[in-house]
DNA sequence: AACAAACATGCATAATTATACCATAGTTGT
DNA sequence: ACAACTATGGTATAATTATGCATGTTTGTT
């Protein structure tokens, strides 16, 4: 039931000026969704969705506009094959691979055309990624994580 | 004072995982900005900052990744020159301009390469714009109005 | 099927955030 | 200089949101 109601925010979000959570379980439970606030506070929260304020002044629900990393066909492959795990401490951003895999999962790091990427640099099982802020570094593991395991 | 505070705030959110407002006020308080949660969640709002779950699961303030509308010099000086009102209601946009401008406003709105505008049309005074859904019709209502008056 | 483990969600409430109201300081026009 | 605005921001508190705990539900395993 969790990805329907998750489906049916992103479908009011688009639909209404949504300012509270008590306002969005209001609308589910018009749409046939038995839920409190409780829970819209954690599906926010998994959809990673954010309140913000609107073109007239009050607040508003609404999509993370993420500036996605371009990934290809190679890069998926890569990772799903060598990536075991991903994280980050201030603005780097560290990928650890199978041992001797670390180059090749680089590449096709650097192959992408984020501009928020300075530089990449790979030892035998150990990527460091460098990006501008740390800020961009979070989302840089959020995005790769997509894709490993 | 407001100017720098904002300045200092995005800076923080840059360095460091910011949790809550209070720990805002806190780093701020530190850099010699002596404030109260209040105006954090003030300028939280006029800053259009947003909460939202980061990498590591946790909440963190943070930039609104805007997918800015590509404007130009022509639309800047027509906007400036010839539009008096900019609103929304549902998916669509509405420009007002003085009489006889809608013409040539719309034109250059026409010449952006926004994906979300499905199209556009001038009648003497008024122009319509179609965008997809009424989220982003909002962002460009948000966006458009940096140029006008 | 029986059970364990993982997940989902309500309830109550703690924690956090927004704002009404007020005071003060800065600006503007006369 | 002075009244009238306007902008800023604190205080107190209302409003909203997050979450610990308990319970029910689903999923996977033997």
């Amino acid at each position: 039931m969790k990805i329907k109601r998750h489906a049916k925010i992103l479908e009011i979000l688009d639909q209404h000026a949504i300012e509270t959570q008590e306002e969005l379980a209001e609308k589910l439970k018009e749409a046939g969704f038995d839920i409190t606030q409780a829970t819209i506070s954690r599906d926010i929260k998994e959809m990673k969705l954010v309140k913000m304020m609107d073109a007239s002044g009050r607040y508003r629900y609404s999509k993370y506009r993420d500036e996605a990393v371009p990934v290809n066909e190679r890069m998926m492959n890569v990772f799903r094959e060598a990536v075991t795990h991903i994280d980050y401490a201030g603005n780097i951003v560290v990928v650890k691979t199978l041992s001797g895999m670390a180059h090749a999962a680089a590449v096709t790091v650097d192959l992408t055309e984020w501009s928020e990427i300075v530089g990449c640099l790979a030892g035998d099982d150990t990527i460091f990624i460098l990006l501008k802020t740390e800020q961009t570094a979070m989302e840089l593991v959020s995005n790769l994580k997509k894709y490993i395991k």
